[in-house]
DNA sequence: TTATCATATGAATAAATGTTCAGATAATAA
DNA sequence: TTATTATCTGAACATTTATTCATATGATAA
């Protein structure tokens, strides 16, 4: 099979059955591409100190705005983010959002990366 | 202590204690970055492919090229990234490099954010 | 109802990001 | 040396993203 030239390799050094492999093997795309955005979305400093910060104890948009020093609205927009993605969920009490991790991987996800960070280097 | 206007939360739902208490808990400032930068990383659906891919077997430049359909140059240019994370790591073979997942901890991560993907819903 | 509080949303803007292109290395062989 | 292979790098461009501002919503109390 020859390729168009544009999409062609200029080196030679491919192991086809390797490549093949790595389909086979290869998550669906549907679900890479839902795992990248989890990972994305714990990628901002901001958002990744929100929920490191509800690893401790719920708390509302209000205290979480102040906590990391942005405005309301973008800590709301944050928060929609992570909760689509079912990072935080909420409850609410009367016109308050109390907002948690929503479950405990999430916590052990962060962990298991700070360790990650800590050991080498 | 009055803050400036442009700075003031206009609303008085605060619960100080919780404030006080995340900044107690709050990981240093530069080991909040850099697990956002891990994270980060591993947040592009392209750069996530490539890290499950390795997960299997190592494979070179060109492999991983061909495998998730773009040029070597950008192939390379994440794999910078990746190794400059720990994320990855290379050995040479003559004019080949072989990459391969720097620690068993980035395949755990990916499984157990993977866990939690599959989990609800 | 009206007023107020807590939060959410949409649009706009500035900053960051991923890929490509062109050219530069490093290793090997002739 | 020169030629070739595999990989890397810097600059540029198009796209995405995080925040802000202004406004809207939902809950509560008067």
């Amino acid at each position: 099979m020859i390729l168009p030239q544009h999409e062609q390799c200029s080196c030679r050094c491919i192991h086809q059955d390797r490549i093949d492999h790595a389909h086979e093997q290869a998550l669906a795309p549907r679900e890479n591409e839902q795992l990248a955005a989890l990972f994305k979305a714990m990628g901002d400093p901001n958002r990744l100190r929100l929920l490191w910060a509800l690893t401790g104890e719920e708390m509302c948009v209000c205290d979480l705005a102040r906590f990391i020093g942005v405005t309301e609205s973008a800590v709301s927009h944050q928060l929609r983010l992570l909760r689509q993605l079912h990072l935080v969920a909420n409850r609410r009490e009367g016109p308050v959002l109390y907002y948690r991790l929503d479950d405990a991987h999430v916590g052990e996800l962060i962990h298991l990366a700070l360790e990650h960070l800590r050991e080498d280097k």
